[in-house]
DNA sequence: GAGCACTGC
């Protein structure tokens, strides 16, 4: 794979594709097929027409595929009320595409694997990609597989004991306790299936641990704390919530009973802050460390940190096998205990040659397997890098499939990313019909997120979006970027859950080994630290140059995030926490906002400023983008709440008012294009916030009237993002210049400002780079307002 | 007139 083009952003091949080669192609082949049409007497009008289309232009267009899918539209929007058997691929054309399947079957496999060469023996795509067999993933202890079998209810504790006995840990059992005895910190590595999660607290209870203090054991994901809780409780016979519990956010599912505690990474982090030596742990498990959140890499250093003053505490980090050397160094060399996992092998195809366009060389393999595999056999699942990607291919794949008639099995397309509504989203967890296949179109969300039964062919395009941060400007972006060798792993993995399984490789082998890197780059070295900085600070740990990072990120993130924390006044000059810093420490959310909220105490307005911080916690998922028809329809209803021009911030406030004015009706958000979801969310946000105000003092006051107060609040928080109108003379100009490092931005498009109204002076949420440089979340404030506010900062700049 | 991968407190 050459990289230098793979790492093209995803807009561009798009657009070259959509809108430069197609539209030509388009034009020209209904041109052609327009002077051909009387030449060509009706039977079938299509065919003939492509087969001399093919032979007049074979010169000027790449495929003969592109030329018949244009030419079928353009025959389909002619014939439209004809009968729709008619376009089923005729008898007899011959089109090396593979548009016929007797013809196709005679045309040689260009796969390399034995298998595959058998299976594919007889149907070939014109474009098809060529795969090259590498190497199996091991499967391990399979044979044990086979006493998984559901027992009926009463038997059911007793089945639970016999299954904990079949996991591959169970045999370690005595050996692991063994070395956690000998040693105060493990690396544990454990494929997925190995049982670690559910196992080692177990164990570590029946072995006595619990009687000096909790063990705690973290997850990156709220749903995985909540699973592994419930189902620990069940495997000892307990109700869930009294020995084992689960504790993430806006739920505690714990008691003073719990010894087993399963939670989210950030919730134990945030346990350090009332608890500073985690002194009701006599055990802490930090799993899934490999995934590298910033809260587990925070968590690394600290419990590192605590462990010399706690001889009695034991740790454990459990990995995936690449990191493993890497985390017994950073822990002071600590022994590392394997444990074999339990999955089947998987076998590794890669292409013979790099792929220009890996849509299109997706949607052709997933057409290749579906064509050449047994229906029965196992549902595809392909990884895109978006919402735009998945669309884009499950249009293709339908499009194809008509083409290529009745011949070929149903091919069910179920899309699945994070912000897809969730009843869309349950589609994909529904059994497959008899003799259909299923087509999964997911991002990063099924490589790690959600597990996906009967999933045996895997595609992987290689490619994933990634955030990235620049802290000079503060301005956030993704970027379409090729993954790790760890990522292509994990998502091949996903293929040998239920029985063996196959990866497709839409790179080169020698990609793979010469052009990905090992590991992602850990998220701490991507993101805005500015909340993880004020946590610390309120641990008291200062000095964050020397902070035991495994993996440091730039220097620059964190004197950026100092810098704001002094700005916003949580800091004082000899850099210590000051009482707003203390304050805004106790709210789990980004320190402009709960500067905001701290502020909001002198405008009486607390009421109405927790909601807008938890509107705007909640992210750009509020507004639903239905598809472009219906898009006028929610671009109105999105103006609608903000009447007056009275600012993106006050409009997110109405939104949440008028919402709990229906009684959080699902209804409502349905009928004014907002996620249900999001809301409910903002909803939770808010209840947690109003009971952190009482905390830290904070009287609740509502003043909804007086927009001027409320803005000055959200000032007090946002002075920093600031911008002035620039080049205001052009009443076409909407450009701006940010006031801290002079920059020039535009509103964002889906601004209640970005038409109307230009004011002078407005303070955003964010800048997000895109196709230009914009402010997302607007609001108009008044200049004097900046230096009433924050005379210290705006002193010296003339406002 | 744009276009937001995924988590978490």
């Amino acid at each position: 794979m050459d990289t230098s083009t793979r790492c093209v952003p995803k807009e561009n091949i798009m657009k070259a594709r959509k809108y430069s080669r197609d539209e030509y192609l388009k034009k020209r082949v209904q041109k052609k097929l327009k002077e051909l049409k009387d030449e060509i007497v009706d039977e079938p009008f299509l065919f003939e027409g492509v087969k001399k289309l093919t032979q007049l232009e074979q010169h000027e267009f790449k495929t003969k595929k592109q030329i018949y899918e244009i030419s079928k539209n353009m025959f389909e929007e002619e014939h439209d009320n004809n009968n729709n058997d008619y376009y089923k691929v005729p008898y007899g054309y011959d089109d090396e595409r593979g548009l016929n399947h007797e013809k196709i079957f005679s045309h040689g496999p260009k796969f390399e694997s034995k298998d595959m060469k058998h299976e594919c023996d007889e149907f070939v795509f014109e474009d098809q990609i060529d795969f090259v067999k590498a190497m199996i993933m091991d499967g391990e202890n399979l044979e044990q597989d086979q006493t998984r079998i559901q027992e009926s209810k009463s038997d059911l504790e007793k089945q639970l004991q016999e299954d904990r006995k079949t996991l591959p840990i169970y045999q370690y059992r005595d050996a692991l306790l063994q070395a956690v005895s000998d040693h105060q910190v493990l690396v544990i590595v454990g494929e997925t299936g190995s049982g670690k999660t559910t196992q080692i607290p177990q164990y570590l209870h029946e072995a006595g641990y619990t009687k000096r203090g909790k063990i705690g054991c973290t997850q990156p994901r709220r749903v995985a704390a909540m699973s592994v809780a419930t189902r620990v409780s069940k495997e000892l016979g307990v109700k869930l919530g009294h020995e084992v519990g689960y504790s993430i956010r806006f739920e505690d599912c714990t008691s003073e009973k719990t010894v087993l505690k399963y939670m989210t990474d950030g919730m134990l982090l945030r346990e350090f802050l009332g608890e500073p030596d985690l002194a009701s742990y006599s055990v802490v498990m930090i799993d899934e460390a490999h995934e590298r959140t910033v809260s587990t890499d925070i968590l690394f250093g600290l419990v590192k940190d605590i462990a010399r003053f706690r001889p009695d505490l034991k740790l454990l980090i459990s990995s995936a096998t690449l990191d493993a050397e890497k985390f017994s160094d950073f822990f002071d060399s600590a022994p590392i205990f394997k444990i074999p996992g339990r999955r089947y092998p998987v076998e590794i195809h890669y292409t013979k040659a790099p792929e220009a366009d890996y849509l299109d060389a997706a949607i052709v393999t997933a057409l290749q397997i579906h064509a050449t595999q047994p229906p029965g056999d196992g549902d595809i699942l392909v990884f895109l890098t978006g919402q735009e990607d998945i669309e884009t291919a499950g249009e293709a794949l339908k499009h194809r499939m008509r083409g290529l008639g009745m011949k070929i099995p149903e091919l069910i397309i179920c899309p699945i990313y994070a912000n897809l509504p969730t009843e869309l989203q349950s589609k994909i967890f529904e059994p497959t019909p008899e003799g259909a296949r299923k087509v999964v179109l997911a991002t990063n969300i099924a490589e790690t997120s959600l597990t996906i039964d009967g999933i045996k062919y895997v595609i992987d395009p290689g490619f994933c979006k990634m955030k990235s941060y620049n802290p000079r400007t503060g301005m956030e972006s993704l970027l379409v970027r090729p993954i790790s060798k760890a990522s292509a792993n994990q998502r091949a993995g996903r293929s040998g859950r239920t029985g063996p399984g196959k990866c497709f490789r839409l790179y080169t082998a020698y990609n793979y080994y010469q052009d990905l890197e090992d590991n992602s780059v850990p998220e701490i070295q991507l993101t805005n630290l500015a909340n993880v900085v004020l946590t610390l600070m309120s641990l008291g740990i200062h000095d964050l140059v020397n902070f035991d990072f495994m993996d440091p990120p730039p220097s620059e993130t964190v004197i950026k995030a100092l810098e704001m924390l002094y700005a916003l006044g949580a800091l004082n000059s000899d850099g210590e926490l000051t009482k707003i810093g203390r304050k805004m420490a106790e709210f789990p959310i980004d320190p402009m906002l709960s500067k905001m909220i701290v502020a909001s105490d002198k405008y009486k307005c607390s009421d109405e400023i927790i909601t807008i911080a938890a509107m705007l916690s909640v992210g750009n998922s509020i507004f639903y983008r239905p598809p472009k028809d219906k898009l006028v329809y929610a671009d109105n209803a999105r103006k609608s709440f903000h009447e007056g021009n009275v600012g993106d911030h006050i409009a997110l406030l109405n939104i949440y008012t008028s919402w709990k004015d229906t009684g959080f009706d699902s209804e409502w958000c349905y009928d004014n294009y907002i996620q249900f979801r999001s809301m409910k969310r903002a909803r939770d946000i808010r209840d947690q916030l109003q009971g952190l105000l009482e905390r830290v003092e904070i009287q609740i006051s509502s003043n909804s009237q007086d927009f001027d107060a409320i803005k000055k609040a959200i000032t007090s928080g946002f002075f920093l993002h600031s911008a002035r109108l620039y080049n205001s003379g052009l009443p076409s100009s909407s450009l701006y210049r940010t006031v801290k490092h002079p920059h020039t931005v535009h509103i964002h498009p889906t601004s209640g400002l970005a038409k109307e109204f230009l004011p002078r002076w407005v303070i955003y949420n964010e800048l997000v780079l895109t196709s230009k440089e914009y402010m997302r979340q607007v609001t108009q404030v008044k200049p004097e307002w900046l230096n009433e506010i924050a005379p210290h900062y705006y002193q010296l700049k003339k406002v």
